[in-house]
RNA sequence: GGAGAAUUACCCAAGUGGUUGAAGGGGUCGGUCUUGAAAACCGAAAGGGGGUGCAUAGCCCCGCUAGGGUUCGAAUCCCUAAUUCUCCGCCA
């Protein structure tokens, strides 16, 4: 939530930053609805303060024998007056809520403008592979060496499934252990979060109002829950209406879930496979600090997300994105992208993001400073990593002539030793 | 799923209609004592949101889980919800 302040005093400024992020605002309405709220306010306390003392001078006056009734009469009136202006607060209330609810996060600003077609590769590790032979794509690849089952997820649950099968199951299993751990080293908190969360949680994560129909919604609960569609969901709202001492921030967490989303099927004929589908499994870094120290936290995070790749010894990329393909919600994104040679491209693997104080201003998580200053933490996150786009890249950038695979050497401790995967048909 | 109870500031807790921001304790901070610490004693500060405002000054409004209601007046009465606990049932 961009704080109204801000809008206030800058609106100019506000609306040309949004326009980077492709967003059109118009404040006149809302500045319009913030003046007349704040002269409602006036009126409304100057007349709840005359109350109050009215009411409080009644045992005075009963006590000396007076007549009270006709401060009972004059309370009333204000009161019926107060009530009309209190129907109207509320209006705007809502209609100002509502209206900076829907607003994205203001981009950083040395970002550029635009969509992804403006997004700048400024890091490249690794070689591209080369191969010596035709390679396969990784859906041949899982399938060749039985890692995953596509007829039978389809079968079990319908399209936009797949089952991990035996040693498939196993390379995806050591993938998240390898992750776990590596984030264990780093003084990370591991936690497991429930995966049907409520309404205010999406809200605060900044997906809803205006991404409530990219979930999934359960219904039979009352009230509504949903799938969470990424473990930032859950982790970003741990610490929702706290507020936290200086001492113990930057707060440190990762979560593995499973992350559920609609948008799957929307693949073009090259992404076939497991590169989208509703549910996909996902490590999850997120960090609370201080406002000052946030710029530092997501260095932290993107080195992070890529040395996880670069252990893997695949090739990637890290791009910085446009203002207008980061998300909603945040304010900067740099994503690791993982080179898959079947398609010759990069995929995204991981996305880090500085969402600065707006999941904060949205779920009111503040911070005490050591002198007493008070304010909104700046929330980051980072996927560390997804595996449904780790597993394809390993398949690929790991196979061999023969049709086996190598297993990437920091894995194999997380694969009872298994060095290679071998075709099994 | 059924029955009951609870929810007060950082924590525990008093308070059932009228200066209650809210007793008391713990903790915190400062001091005395001590080589230092503990203990004891003395003292202090202590929530958050909002309006006005240059103000981290003052004034005012809101505020005792949340949202409504009754009343001149509510932490105190009524309704709804959330959460927690206990018992019963069911069950990984």
């Amino acid at each position: 939530m961009i704080d109204i302040n801000l809008i206030r005093e800058k609106p100019e400024y506000v609306k040309e930053a949004l326009k980077k992020k492709l967003w059109d605002a118009d404040f006149t309405e809302l500045l319009s609805w913030d003046k007349e709220k704040r002269e409602l306010i006036q009126i409304v306390e100057a007349n709840k303060a005359e109350m109050n003392k009215l009411s409080a001078s009644v045992p005075a006056a009963k006590k000396a024998g007076e007549d009270v009734t006709l401060i009972f009469k004059k309370v009333k009136e204000i009161a019926a007056k107060n009530a009309e202006f209190d129907e109207k607060l509320k209006e705007l209330d809502s209609k100002i809520h509502d209206f900076i609810a829907c607003l994205p996060n203001i981009p950083d600003d040395d970002l550029v403008g635009g969509g992804k077609e403006n997004n700048k590769v400024i890091e490249v590790h690794g070689k591209k592979p080369e191969f010596s032979f035709k390679i396969k794509d990784h859906v041949e690849l899982a399938e060749s060496l039985g890692l995953v089952d596509y007829q039978r997820g389809a079968k079990i649950a319908g399209r936009g499934a797949w089952i991990y099968t035996n040693l498939g199951a196993r390379l995806e299993w050591a993938i998240l252990n390898f992750f776990i751990s590596e984030h264990l080293k780093d003084g990370y908190e591991f936690i497991l979060p429930p995966h049907l969360l409520n309404e205010e949680s999406g809200f605060v994560a900044g997906q809803f109002p205006k991404f409530r129909e990219d979930v999934f919604w359960l219904s039979g609960l009352e009230p509504q829950r949903f799938l969470l569609p990424t473990a930032e969901t859950a982790l970003v709202n741990l610490h929702r209406n706290e507020i936290l001492s200086e001492e113990e921030l930057p707060k440190k967490y990762f979560a593995y879930t499973p992350c559920y989303r609609r948008e799957a099927g929307s693949y073009r004929t090259e992404e076939r496979g497991m590169i989208r589908g509703y549910q996909f499994n996902k490590v999850e870094m997120v960090q609370y600090t201080m406002p000052e120290d946030s710029d530092k936290a997501f260095e932290e995070l993107v080195f992070k997300a890529a040395n996880l790749v670069e252990k893997l010894g695949l090739h990637f990329q890290i791009s910085k994105l446009a203002a207008g393909d980061i998300s909603h919600s945040m304010a900067r994104t740099y994503d690791i992208e993982v080179y898959i040679p079947s398609i010759g491209i990069y995929k995204e693997v991981s996305s880090a993001s500085n969402a600065r104080d707006y999941q904060a201003r949205r779920g009111m998580v503040r911070f005490k400073s050591k002198d007493g200053r008070k304010g909104y933490v700046h929330t980051l996150n980072a996927s560390g990593l997804a595996t449904s786009r780790i597993f394809p890249a390993i398949l690929e950038q790991y196979q061999q002539e023969d049709g086996s695979v190598l297993v990437p050497e920091v894995l194999q401790p997380f694969m009872g030793g298994i060095k290679v995967l071998k075709p099994v048909k």
